[in-house]
This record gives C-alpha cells, sequence and structure tokens, in this order.
RNA sequence: GGUCCCAUAGUCCAACGGCUAAGACGUCUCGUUUACACCGAGCAGAUCCAGGUUCGACUCCUGGUGGGACCACCA
C-alpha cells in the first residue's frame, strides 16, 4: 500500500497506464464469451473531451465495467462524426485551405489525416483518463472509406427497394450556408416584425385587406385563402383578386386551416413564404413563382426589386405600398421564425432536386418496432412516439455541401436516367471516377453527370450498427453478431428523435430487425442553474479542470449521482462528498489490512455470531447493488453500496471487532479477519465500476496476492457469502443498543471510549447471547448487568 | 396547441399504498488520537395547493400552480 493513497494523481496514472499495457479492455473477437455491444454517439471532434462528453461516457462506462465483471465479453467501439459541417469548418480554419478550390478525396483524406493525428489522441488521453474502459482500437470515423462505402450500400440498396426517390420539391434552405437542411437543424428564434395590413383589390374594385409579415413575398403570390366557414368572405369564393404593385390576379380560395382569428382572416399564399404556403402549394397545386434565389436575393419575377436582399426588397416594398397607399396599418409583434441552428439565418423554401427516403408509409411500424425496445427509462420511447406522429415529409437526405459522403449516382446527360455505382467499386466519388456502364440503358447516350451532392451525415450516422459489425469481419464475434441486434445504445435525450429515430429506420429497412434490444438515455449535465453546459454560453466547466484538481474517480462519483435519464444540475458537494468516501475507504483500508498481515486467507473451522450477521447484511447490499446494476440504476447502486460501506461496515462492525481483532486468538480472530477480508474485498468490487481507480489500487496492493484475476475490473462480481441463517433482528438489536449507548455517552459529555457499565433487560441479554462479548467491547463495558436499559459512568 | 418529466428540510436528493419520511452538504452541541480532523457521536430542520379513492397517501386519481424537455404552429 502505498503512504499516501490521497494523493490521486499518481495512482490514477499508474492504472491507467496498467490498464492499457495488459490490455485489461480488449474485446476478444474470437472468445466464446456471451458478446454484450454497446452502440454510442461518435463525437464530432473538434477540440477536447467537454463535460457532456464525460458525464454520457461514464454513466455507460458503469454499465460496461458491471457487464464485464458479469463475465460478458463488451464491445464498445469508438467512433468519431466527421462528415458533417463542423468538420468541414474545423479543417479548413485549422489548415486554412478552401474545401471548394480542392478535389474532394484530397480533402477527406487531410481530414482524415488531421482528426486521426491531431484530434483523436488528445481527445482519447482525456477520456483514459476518465477511466472509460473502451477497447479503443476498435475505431471507425464516419468518412472513413468502411464507412463511406457501407453509407453509399445503404443509398443503393434503399433505392433498389424502391426508398429512394428523387424529387423537385419545396426544400428548407439556407441562404446563409447555401444548402438544403434538415427539419432537425432548425432552430426556433424569437424575432421582432411587423405585421402589415394590405388592400388586395376583389374583381367588384372592393379592398381585401391582408395581413402579412412578409410583403416582399407580393410578387410570389399565387392565391389568397379564407377559411370556409367565415361568413366575412363567403362572396369571394372563385372570384379573383389584384395583386397590388404587381397588378395581376390570384384565386380566392378557401382551406380549413386558415384561422379567421389571425389577420384579418384572409391569407396570401406565396411560393414559398413560409411552411403554410409549402402545405397549400402541395394540397391544391398551385403554380409555382421562384421569387428567393440560392444566395437570399430576389429573382426577375421581382421585377424592380430583383436583385434586392431579402430585408431590402421588404423595405422598399413597404415604401412603395405606402406612397400608393395601398398599406392601411403596421402593427409590431414578436413571433417566432424557424433559423438555421448553425448560423441562426431564418430558413427559406427553395425548390430543389432532392433525394428523399420514403418512410411516411411506415408510421405505423415504426412505432410499433420502437416499443420492441427496452427504454431506459421507459418514459423517453414517448418521445420517439411523438416525433413519429408528427412527421410531415419524408427523410431529404440531400446536401449541398462540398465535404461529405458523396451520393453514388450519375445521370443520363440525354435522358435523365438515374445510373447507380456498381457495389463492388464503393466506395466511389462520382466527380472523380467513371459510372459503371459506358452507355445509358434506356437511350444508349454515352454521356454522363455526376451527381454533385452529398449525403447528410445523419444518413451515414444512422448505420452506425452496421459500420460496428463490418469492423470485426472475419472473426468469430462477427459470425455471432451479424444478423442480429445489437445489445445497447446509450445517447443523449437530445438526440432521440434524430440519431435513434433514424438508426431504426434504416436497419428496418435494410434487415428488417431492430438495431439494438436496449436503449440507455442519458440525461445532460447542467450548470449550476438549470442550463446545459455548452462552449458557446460560456458556462461549461472543462472535465480536464476537475480531472486535474479531484481526479476520476471523484467526477465518476459525481456523474453517478444523476438518476436514470435525468439532467444533473453539476453538483459541487458532490465532488466533496466524493473525494471523502475516496478518503474514508483508504483510511478503513488501513485499518483492515494492518489486521491482516497475519491472516491465511482461510475460512476458520467457525464463524463467529456476530460475523454471520454482519455477512448477512452484505449479502443483502450485494443483492440490492446488482439488482441495480441490472437494471442500469446506478445512482441506487452507489447508494446502496456507500451506504453499506459507510454506515454498516465503518461505523458499525469496524467498532465492533476491534477489540476482538486486537486481543484475541485463533479462530475468534480468524473469524474477524475472515469477514473483513470479504466485506472489503465485496465492497471495492460493488464500487469498482464506478471508482474504478482506488478500487484497483486496494485490489491490487492486497487481494491480488489471493484472488487470481489480473485486474479487479476482469474479476467476477460478488456472490452471496454462504453463511447459516441467522435472525435479522439479532443485529438490528445490537446496533440499537450501540446507538443508544452513543447518545447517553453524548449526553454526558463523555468521549466514545468512555468505560460503562451497562444495565440490558433480560430479554435483550437473552437474545444477544451469543454477541454479548462483542457488545461489552464495542460500547466498552466492564460489565453487563440486568434491569432496565441505563448506562453508568 | 400536443406529448412527456419534475415539485420533499437553507441546499442537493431517497422512500413496493403501511413502523418515528432515509441520506449528504450546511447550521448547532459534545467528543477526540492503536483506520480516519479530509474525524467521530448527537440535536434541530421537509412532503407545492385544492379535492377524491383508501382502514391508511410523499406515493394512486382529478383539477390547479410553478419549473424543465421534446414536437407542432407562428399569414
Amino acid at each position: 500500500m502505498s503512504k499516501n493513497m490521497t494523493d490521486f494523481k499518481p495512482i490514477e496514472r499508474k492504472w491507467k497506464e496498467f490498464w492499457e499495457k495488459e490490455n485489461i479492455y480488449k474485446f476478444e473477437p474470437n472468445s466464446n464469451k456471451k458478446i454484450f455491444s454497446v452502440d454510442i454517439p461518435p463525437p464530432t471532434i473538434s477540440g477536447r473531451l467537454h463535460m457532456g462528453h464525460a458525464f454520457g461516457d461514464a454513466q455507460q462506462d458503469f454499465f460496461v465495467r458491471f457487464k464485464r465483471m458479469r463475465g460478458f465479453n463488451v464491445l464498445v467501439p469508438f467512433g468519431t462524426d466527421d462528415n458533417g459541417l463542423p468538420t468541414l469548418r474545423l479543417i479548413e480554419k485549422e489548415k486554412k485551405i478552401d474545401s471548394r478550390k480542392m478535389k474532394r478525396s484530397d480533402f477527406i483524406n487531410i481530414c482524415l489525416k488531421t482528426i486521426k493525428e491531431e484530434f483523436i489522441p488528445q481527445f482519447l488521453e482525456d477520456e483514459k483518463k476518465l477511466g472509460i474502459s473502451n477497447d479503443w482500437d476498435i475505431f471507425y470515423s464516419t468518412i472513413d472509406e468502411r464507412s463511406r462505402k457501407i453509407s453509399q450500400w445503404s443509398f443503393i440498396d434503399l433505392y433498389k427497394k424502391g426508398r429512394a426517390y428523387r424529387l423537385n420539391s419545396p426544400a428548407l434552405w439556407c441562404t446563409e450556408c447555401q444548402t438544403t437542411i434538415a427539419q432537425v437543424e432548425l432552430e426556433d428564434k424569437e424575432e421582432e416584425s411587423t405585421f402589415n395590413d394590405i388592400i388586395f383589390k376583389a374583381e367588384d374594385g372592393s379592398d381585401l385587406i391582408i395581413a402579412t409579415t412578409r410583403p416582399e413575398f407580393l410578387p410570389a403570390t399565387v392565391a389568397l385563402f379564407f377559411n370556409p366557414k367565415d361568413k366575412r368572405y363567403k362572396h369571394l369564393i372563385g372570384k379573383k383578386a389584384k395583386v397590388p404593385l404587381f397588378n395581376y390576379e390570384v384565386p380566392i380560395l378557401t382551406d380549413k386551416s386558415c384561422d379567421p382569428e389571425k389577420g384579418t382572416g384572409l391569407m396570401m399564399v406565396c411560393t414559398f413564404g413560409d411552411q403554410e404556403d409549402v402545405e397549400k402549394y402541395l394540397t391544391h397545386k398551385l403554380p409555382l413563382k421562384e421569387l428567393i434565389t440560392k444566395d437570399g436575393k430576389l429573382s426577375s419575377i421581382a421585377g424592380k426589386y430583383k436583385g434586392m436582399n431579402i430585408k431590402d426588397a421588404r423595405k422598399a416594398i413597404i415604401a412603395d405600398l405606402k406612397k400608393e397607399k395601398l398599406l392601411v396599418n403596421q402593427k409590431k409583434i414578436t413571433h417566432v421564425v424557424n433559423t438555421h441552428e448553425r448560423c441562426g439565418r431564418e430558413i427559406e423554401f427553395l425548390p430543389h432536386n432532392q433525394w428523399f427516403i420514403k418512410y411516411l408509409d411506415l408510421k405505423d411500424g415504426l412505432i410499433k418496432w420502437g416499443k420492441e425496445i427496452k427504454w431506459h427509462p421507459s418514459y423517453m420511447i414517448h418521445r420517439y412516439i411523438n416525433w413519429v406522429r408528427g412527421l410531415k415529409w419524408d427523410w431529404c437526405i440531400s446536401r449541398q455541401i462540398p465535404f461529405g459522403i458523396p451520393f453514388p449516382v450519375w445521370y443520363c446527360k440525354k435522358c435523365g436516367d438515374v445510373i447507380l455505382a456498381d457495389e463492388k467499386d464503393l466506395p466511389v466519388n462520382p466527380l472523380e471516377d467513371k459510372p459503371p456502364v459506358k452507355t445509358c440503358p434506356k437511350c444508349n447516350s454515352k454521356e454522363f453527370v455526376p451527381e454533385t451532392d452529398i449525403m447528410n451525415t445523419w444518413a451515414t450516422s444512422a448505420l452506425t450498427p452496421t459500420i460496428i459489425k463490418d469492423l470485426l469481419k472475419g472473426t468469430k464475434a462477427y459470425e455471432k453478431i451479424k444478423n442480429k441486434p445489437m445489445t445497447i445504445r446509450r445517447n443523449g435525450h437530445d438526440i432521440i428523435t434524430f440519431w435513434d429515430f433514424n438508426t431504426i429506420v434504416k436497419s428496418r429497412l435494410h434487415y428488417g430487425y431492430n438495431p439494438w434490444e436496449e436503449l440507455f438515455i442519458n440525461g445532460w449535465i447542467l450548470d449550476g442553474k438549470g442550463k446545459k453546459m455548452s462552449k458557446s454560453k460560456g458556462n461549461d466547466i472543462p472535465p480536464q479542470k476537475i480531472l486535474e484538481q479531484w481526479g476520476a474517480d471523484v467526477l465518476r462519483y459525481l456523474s453517478a449521482a444523476a438518476k436514470l435519464g435525468e439532467d444533473l444540475s453539476f453538483p459541487e458537494k458532490e465532488l466533496t462528498a466524493g473525494k471523502k468516501f475516496i478518503t474514508k475507504l483508504t483510511n478503513a483500508t488501513k485499518f483492515v489490512l494492518a489486521n491482516l498481515k497475519d491472516y491465511d486467507g482461510k475460512k476458520p473451522k467457525k464463524l463467529e455470531r456476530l460475523d454471520e450477521l454482519f455477512l448477512n447484511q452484505l449479502n443483502k447490499s450485494i443483492k440490492t447493488c446488482t439488482q441495480n446494476f441490472e437494471s442500469y440504476e446506478y445512482s441506487k447502486a452507489k447508494f446502496e453500496a456507500e451506504n453499506f460501506f459507510w454506515k454498516n461496515f465503518c461505523d458499525n462492525y469496524l467498532e465492533i471487532i476491534k477489540k476482538r481483532i486486537y486481543n484475541e486468538k485463533g479462530d475468534k480472530k480468524k473469524s474477524a479477519q475472515y469477514t473483513l477480508y470479504h466485506s472489503l474485498l465485496t465492497i471495492i468490487k460493488l464500487m469498482a465500476p464506478i471508482t474504478p481507480f482506488i478500487t484497483e489500487e486496494i485490489y491490487q496492493n492486497y487481494f491480488r496476492k489471493f484472488e487470481k484475476d489480473k485486474s479487479i475490473h476482469i474479476s467476477p462480481w460478488p456472490e452471496e457469502i454462504k453463511i447459516r441463517e441467522v435472525d435479522e433482528e439479532e443485529f438490528n438489536l445490537m446496533i440499537d443498543i450501540i446507538s443508544r449507548v452513543r447518545q447517553e455517552k453524548t449526553k454526558a459529555k463523555k468521549p466514545m471510549n468512555a468505560e460503562i457499565v451497562l444495565v440490558l433487560n433480560k430479554k435483550d441479554q437473552e437474545k444477544l447471547k451469543d454477541i454479548l462479548e462483542d457488545l461489552k467491547n464495542v460500547v466498552n463495558a466492564k460489565e453487563i448487568k440486568q434491569g432496565s436499559f441505563k448506562v453508568e459512568f
């Protein structure tokens, strides 16, 4: 035992290196053990490990270590998500290069190299310092060759199954990033705006007042709408109206979705000012007027406003309406607009050729399949179901950025036919590679154009179970897991609706079964004020700082305080509590080991009654802890183990057997030593998943001599210790009497080791007859007299 | 607007419908050295509101209030 175990730094460094050198956490691909496979979120590596990672990773490591000790061959591949915009921007900035000015394949190579050489090492170093027990050699990147191949195969498979289709459709478009974006990339933003009451002219010359926040869309107006139940406008059915300033006619139509209370009850529909317009366009088959250009300017249909950006055009049009006396009222409002989460720009709807994955027809199935997965905590499935029910469009997977995984597609220049890559050629890059055919099978044309779009990053990350299985090709493990769901995925509740959902979609469409059997949803770590920690908000606490000041065990201990699935407000006090636990464990161990010096590791012929009573308590704790770890309730498991250690073991048992172990010889002493040995070993094993460093230190310094396992973390999970049947009440009575004596001593202002004469009634004495000696020892009674309870000094 | 989660001492947090509502931090009192002053023992301190079900409610039901998350809407 090292002299000063509270100095955690050398200890944590030592065992981190030991685990690595001895390959303690190696997945054994050719072993016969049962596999426990874990799918975890590949982080986008844009710097060091942050608190969100640390918190989620620690929670996952609790059950990973538990399962390993339960005898499973644990598989936790680590990946990085490197094919999206964040990586593009990071690498462009780091390397001072412009992805648009270089070949896609060259940029990908620079990405892979930079991430592998510069980001992964420091990121993994932090993970290892935290004690995350993954086999880091089983690794993928979502932009590596394997992922590109699988992602493109996925597209081809879905296309062949009739699930991928191309459509010129209104797409969510960001005029800042100049790309289409997905529903999930939207973010609500409160904005100041103005409701403008504008005069349209009806056929009979009367004024029709329309309230709109977007008057710049006047030139793209394609119809007016009102609610069919709205009596005020009944006479307008089938009539036309004239658009102010632009003087062309549009039909007046009705739709149930119009709210008579909103504005004037009359709405103008343009292609496309907002979501409402998109829906009216699709349901009423309205004409298309493309007003907004890709870079956020007005097109030629805007007449003299052509080329203006949206905000300027709005001002100009309002000014002209005022001049023409067509603007009757303006009202300031605050409303919520959809913006692109990455840049904050308001989104627009632009028609674009997009690839979609058809899944709207699968809603019922998706709900059913979601229910077949065991969710931890169970209520998290509601988020999934709610999301599925609310889906309005198929999944648009096209993106117009230069970096990412390209569609394995060319088009015939003449007839537009889709030419897919040959699966054996994957991965391909249509911009650089040739299509697999020389002539178009339909029209015999010899000219092809490559698809320039790439697939959205979720289209690839939704394939992590497939990628993970592929990593093991050629091993026994692969044969075992290739045709069935993985055991579990763990992620935060914020990405249920995209990562989990999309992964389920792909797994069902490709294989017809679920991607995993279980889902573990972890909460977030919040700052002290209930807000999610994030670098951009400036309220994050870097885990490196905590690791430096408090150590990994303390940080992990803190992460174990959160209830399953729940957010945890960063509890500073838990740092102190964790530290105290480690100190206490160190000190208790020091005492135990000092008294085990002459212990031979063998069981005495007969266990003392009290020791059996105590072991019975230990057995109960083992049971509770095990159940809680099984159900991923590590906060409860920690509570149980710690409570047992502190209350039962330190405060009571150690005090009780002190004198016996100091003064007795033979079996009486050996019985205590046997009990000490097994209870301490059990305690460190129960806590090993949560605080792996200190428990390894204790194990290696003493128990390793007797136990054969190389590390506590690959030693078997504790089993209940066999003892004779005991009466728990006997133990409880003893504890109760000890507590009452302590109260009396405190009341009399005497020290705890003050010598007393204890008076006990006959019934209690009778009940405690086998453990009276131990009772005398612990309360320091020179004699026990008969009578009603009393403490004499 | 829809769905879900949460509400317990000054603070954090626990309790199959059933003993005196547990524990930690903090406060207060006392003690201290053959594991531990980064200590020990002890005292004080709590179920958001209004109904209901029940022999019995922190727990179940209804309604409210407050906090949070996700989704939808936002002419």
